[in-house]
DNA sequence: GCGCCGACTTGACCGGCGTCAAGGCGGTGC
DNA sequence: GCACCGCCTTGACGCCGGTCAAGTCGGCGC
């Protein structure tokens, strides 16, 4: 498709998933396990590849789906980073989550049949559109793409713990900082440091606590040794002291 | 299978899953949508029958799973209510839901392939039993089980707005007490009573309060006409008040 | 350079809800 | 009947984190 990368300043640390030829599909991208790792057959790639439609790249603040815009598609986040959110009647924002490339979004969209969110990008992003009555076919032919969304959607359902418990703000922020440095991880970042796309005020929406208290947390913790911080900068000083703090929501 | 009903007492108005035929499957199952309404063929509603296994039923406080057993079935409630709930590493209770008949358990558990928590029978229980692969290879063959599947999870992946937000204790029980009455609506109770089968304790855990708290706003609805309590039973005085006391939670 | 503006930080205050503690109430066993 | 026990209720108090307000920092346009 032909689109920019920006390589320079805060860009160059954004997570990106890199293209694929027709057979190598994008490594990082949500069906790659399907396609390599889990030795699904060239045809199933190949039809896969038929299928998806990459989009953007979209600018920062531009949404890829809006709240009841009919559901026709999920999303793969191929660069950059996507927040989902609601707007509740008084006009208040209220986060639901953070995507990095090779995360699923618009999956609690086909129950209702309409996006119950919006999807909107807080850097520059990139996606990977999979049409659901196509993709949902497919799925019928090809059990390994089935089990696969069958696994993400089950993941998604049980991953929410960070929300809903009653949890302390360090509790929360720990947890935070450790599942965001884990997924940086997994997709080829340098353990223990990660580059923040979201404000402090969206951290804190999310974590369901106030600004002022994600920046006195953050501030304690740097005091504490647990981590660096410059700006969205942030560096894992003593991971493991963070996970300590983190257990109550980790492990369970 | 010829099991007990109690028709007297407190479960006489235990919401219960009446058995079908052999083409005609419990009319408030999980999966009746599919059968009936939805018009799938006989063939499918034939293949789900020779599937299914009914199981229970189980006394008050048993386990139909446990947190770690390896995932091999979902589970649709028959009969009683079922509380889902993990326990973290100090021992402490955290109730994740509530489950009336014709409602799925066990989807969170596909991905780990462990079951990520308990369920537990809060009153005399029954259960349907449908083994995960023979299902999902089920819905490989038969569209419309395969679409049923995504529905379900998807409607999971969405609805855990009650226990995201940050939302004040009355907003809180009030979305709870709306939600409940529905659900026990749709499944043909008269509207506007409920039987509560979890303790207070249950409920506050449920939705993050203390146990303290929800006995004093239940109080405090009751001081103000909106419902009617008595010990577990439950009337919804004026429910479009609590309603509009639940509104930030439930419109969006 | 300068001014502007939004994001972030820091401090002071306060209120909702959790905690602790002391009863009431109803069910069950003997 | 009586004692026991869990669930529930009610009151008093205190703390965490939200709110309000002021100030700082950094980026951008000109």
């Amino acid at each position: 498709m032909g689109e920019d990368r920006v390589t320079s300043g805060r860009f160059a640390r954004s997570p990106i998933a890199d293209d694929g030829d027709a057979l190598r599909f994008c490594s990082t991208c949500a069906f790659g396990a399907v396609c390599c790792d889990r030795g699904v057959d060239k045809l199933a790639l190949n039809e896969l590849h038929c299928l998806v439609e990459h989009v953007g790249p979209y600018r920062t603040g531009e949404a890829v789906f809006r709240t009841g815009d009919r559901f026709g598609a999920i999303y793969a986040v191929r660069s950059g980073t996507v927040k989902t959110r609601v707007v509740d009647l008084d006009g208040r924002e209220l986060v639901l989550g953070f995507h990095l490339p090779g995360e699923l979004i618009g999956l609690d969209a086909i129950h209702p049949e309409s996006y119950p969110c919006d999807a909107v990008a807080l850097e520059p992003v990139e996606v990977c559109r999979f049409s659901f009555p196509a993709l949902s076919t497919l799925a019928t032919r090809l059990p390994g793409i089935q089990q696969e969304l069958f696994r993400r959607m089950s993941k998604d359902i049980g991953g929410k713990a960070l929300l809903a418990g009653d949890y302390s703000s360090d509790e929360r922020l720990a947890a935070f900082l450790v599942l965001l440095g884990r997924r940086y991880a997994e997709r080829g970042f340098p353990p223990g440091t990660l580059h923040l796309a979201m404000s402090r005020g969206d951290i804190a929406n999310y974590l369901r606590l106030a600004a002022e208290t994600v920046s006195r947390v953050l501030r304690r913790f740097q005091d504490q040794g647990l981590i660096k911080v410059d700006g969205r900068e942030l560096a894992l000083a003593r991971p493991a002291e963070l996970y300590a703090l983190a257990r109550p929501i980790l492990d369970r």
